[in-house]
DNA sequence: AGCACGCCGACT
DNA sequence: GTCGGCGTGCTC
């Protein structure tokens, strides 16, 4: 196509799924344009919210195509440079459409062309910089930190009840009492009420909290105080990473070995690396914090990429709790708990201690299964058994929440139709049973649905009105459980035995997690871990040594093995209602890669939980030693893949996954 | 992704 | 004769 010269050319992104760009015409009363500013524009029937990238002298376009704007809706840019060009970025890295990056990047409202509202200034008392006291190691990490010139990276790496969170605070002190911002990323929601009261308890500075549960309203408000530089500390999920903020001298990452952290549909990106991005871009240190950094950190902390800080002391006297395997093979296991373990549970009970029971599956039992001829219950739209939920009397898909009656007959007439497995719920029960003396409270994803629910919980866990827990994930992330003095693990053996080559890194940061809600104060905890495999080397070297050594040796695997961090990973996932599809398309991208390349190709495979939702998935695997390699084949090939059409195929880049399901 | 246009089956 | 199924194709 030829170069048509032209006065002036509006190059605009659109929150479409297409890899380009679109060429406009201005209108005829045009502002002050700026680069970041949205735009309305006509698009098809449609009208559309864009983001203006480039005026432009030149177009590709036929000249009849172009149409004017309808209007500029910014006065000055939405997306400051910086952010813009953290998009831009981000687009190229994660081969997502800019338009759909911008997009996701702006508040609900503000992606609807509203005109954001100025939000209050806020009142600024003055700062009350009560501090606690730092030990040697947390006032070594915290100088570091302060003596911070431009862009630095530290992976602070404190067990947990190490004091962390002291020597963020501390560091942040020093940021606002000059004025600046600093931006704090947590993985959950459920972590934000326990995080955001300990910091507006510290800090008398406008703070602004941006989460998934906000209304799009407050969402926006926020977002401003924040890009307007009057909100002085932003605590934020995910999304916030790409939130505007004029004195940004600081960036905190907690728990940053949480997958939470990337997005794992659509756009999906990692907040952790697009703040390494960031920080960059700002020239401004960045902190990682974690009791169980990832792997990803740790090499890049072994390579000199990032300034290891550790802290290996837990803060005031209280104690690291200590490991117990239970070797259970032979044992006769009641609902999966061993008769050791039940003695030991009911030797802290009666020590007037508190309990957790840790087991990785909600509802009653996983699997319904006829007693008389072996049929069990399955998913009709995933490659999936139905979990059963006794509270409910319900069968529920677990991968797509499909819901079902219990059936009173197996088709092959029989009644006795009977539960399998152990769920949260059906330990629960059976603690009831046959612990009848203590207050059994169970904590996963259904029992503390409801507003408030969660903290109230755990409100009543503090007052001792439980003294079991039983529960999922929810009790390893970020609670503290004083009175807590022994945690169980029901079942470990599924991470040491998983397929997935990050399982072990999972199992032993859940581990690590789960046995640091235990042994706070100055009660000793204890950690009992039930397993098939009590001699499995790195379970072993996990609790002898710690994680951090442990980490050592899975990482040299992962170099033996040339899996990431030492190499890198893209996986194009495809999906369809017709079972071969996925396959043949994945097929057809794989042949327009012109080979031999350095990138290995894998694939196509059916995705491990073949058909989920009533799709069929596939994956082509690509990976690559360095990854300009990966970025330059991806940056050419998806072009193609693009081109290639399939009726009802649904195909997605994850770049950097974190799971291969 | 929307939202058209477009060409084949059962309804007033 | 029309309403409507979703197959194919385009959007500056």
């Amino acid at each position: 196509m030829n170069t048509q010269p032209s006065p002036s050319i509006l190059r605009i992104a659109l929150p479409v799924p297409l890899r380009k760009t679109f060429d406009y015409l201005p209108s005829a009363h045009m502002p002050l344009l700026q680069v970041g500013m949205r735009v309305l524009v006509p698009f098809g029937r449609r009208r559309l919210v864009g983001i203006l990238i480039e005026v432009a002298q030149e177009t590709t376009c036929a000249p009849d195509k172009l149409k004017p704007i309808i209007a500029v809706l910014d006065e000055t840019a939405l997306f400051p440079p910086l952010i813009f060009k953290l998009c831009l970025w981000a687009s190229h890295y994660y081969h997502y459409p800019l338009g759909e990056v911008f997009s996701a990047a702006m508040p609900t409202q503000l992606r609807q062309g509203k005109t954001p509202k100025t939000p209050d200034k806020g009142t600024i008392p003055a700062h009350t910089a009560l501090h606690l006291t730092l030990n040697a190691e947390q006032d070594a990490a915290l100088k570091e930190i302060n003596n911070a010139q431009g862009f630095k990276p530290f992976l602070l790496e404190g067990i947990t009840g190490s004091g962390k969170t002291e020597v963020y605070l501390q560091a942040i002190a020093r940021m606002i009492q000059q004025n600046q911002q600093v931006l704090v990323l947590i993985p959950e929601i459920n972590l934000t009420p326990q995080t955001v009261s300990r910091f507006t308890a510290r800090f008398k500075v406008p703070i602004v909290v941006l989460h998934s549960n906000l209304g799009d309203k407050d969402r926006a408000i926020a977002w401003q105080s924040a890009a307007l530089g009057i909100a002085l500390i932003v605590i934020g999920t995910r999304s916030a990473i790409f939130t505007p903020l004029p004195h940004l001298k600081l960036i905190i990452i907690d728990e940053e070995h949480d997958l939470s952290f990337k997005q794992q549909d659509g756009f999906r990106y990692c907040a952790r690396d697009l703040a390494l991005k960031r920080a960059q871009l700002e020239a401004c240190p960045i902190i990682l914090g974690s009791a169980t950094p990832s792997f990803e950190s740790l090499q890049n902390a072994r390579m000199g990429r990032f300034q290891h800080l550790m802290i290996t002391l837990r803060a005031g006297n209280a104690q690291l709790p200590s490991f117990d395997i239970i070797d259970i093979r032979k044992q006769k296991l009641q609902q999966g708990l061993s008769p050791l373990l039940l003695k030991k549970m009911q030797y802290h009970l009666e020590q007037g201690n508190q309990v957790l029971v840790f087991i990785n599956r909600r509802g009653y039992a996983p699997t319904l299964i006829c007693h008389d001829c072996g049929w069990v219950a399955e998913c009709t739209h995933c490659d999936a058994r139905l979990t059963y939920h006794k509270i409910k009397n319900t069968l529920f898909c677990h991968h797509c929440d499909q819901q079902t009656r219990v059936p009173t007959h197996c088709v092959c007439g029989s009644t006795d139709i009977v539960p399998l497995g152990q769920g949260t719920q059906r330990i629960e029960a059976w603690l009831n049973d046959h612990l009848p003396n203590y207050k059994t409270v169970r904590i996963d994803r259904d029992s503390t649905r409801g507003k408030n629910k969660l903290p109230q919980m755990l409100e009543a866990v503090q007052q001792g009105e439980y003294q079991i827990l039983v529960g999922t994930q929810m009790l390893a992330k970020g609670h503290h459980f004083p009175r807590v003095t022994l945690v169980a693990i029901l079942d470990a053996d599924q991470g040491l035995l998983s397929a997935d080559f990050r399982a072990a890194e999972r199992l032993g940061q859940l581990i690590i997690q789960v046995a640091g809600r235990a042994g706070r104060a100055s009660l000793a905890g204890t950690v009992a871990i039930q397993t098939h495999h009590p001699d499995h080397p790195l379970l072993l070297q996990l609790i002898q040594q710690g994680y951090h050594t442990f980490a050592e040796t899975a990482l040299e695997e992962r170099l033996q093995a040339g899996l990431p961090p030492f190499s890198y990973m893209a996986l194009l996932r495809a999906e369809s209602v017709l079972e071969e599809d996925p396959i043949t398309f994945l097929q057809q991208a794989r042949a327009l890669i012109s080979e031999p390349t350095l990138v290995q190709i894998l694939g196509p495979i059916p995705a491990p939980m073949q058909r989920k939702q009533g799709h069929y998935r596939a994956h082509l695997l690509l990976q690559a030693k360095t990854r300009g390699d990966l970025q330059r084949l991806l940056t050419v090939w998806l072009l193609q893949v693009e081109t290639l059409t399939h009726k009802g195929l649904r195909w997605s880049v994850d770049i950097d996954p974190q799971s291969l399901s």
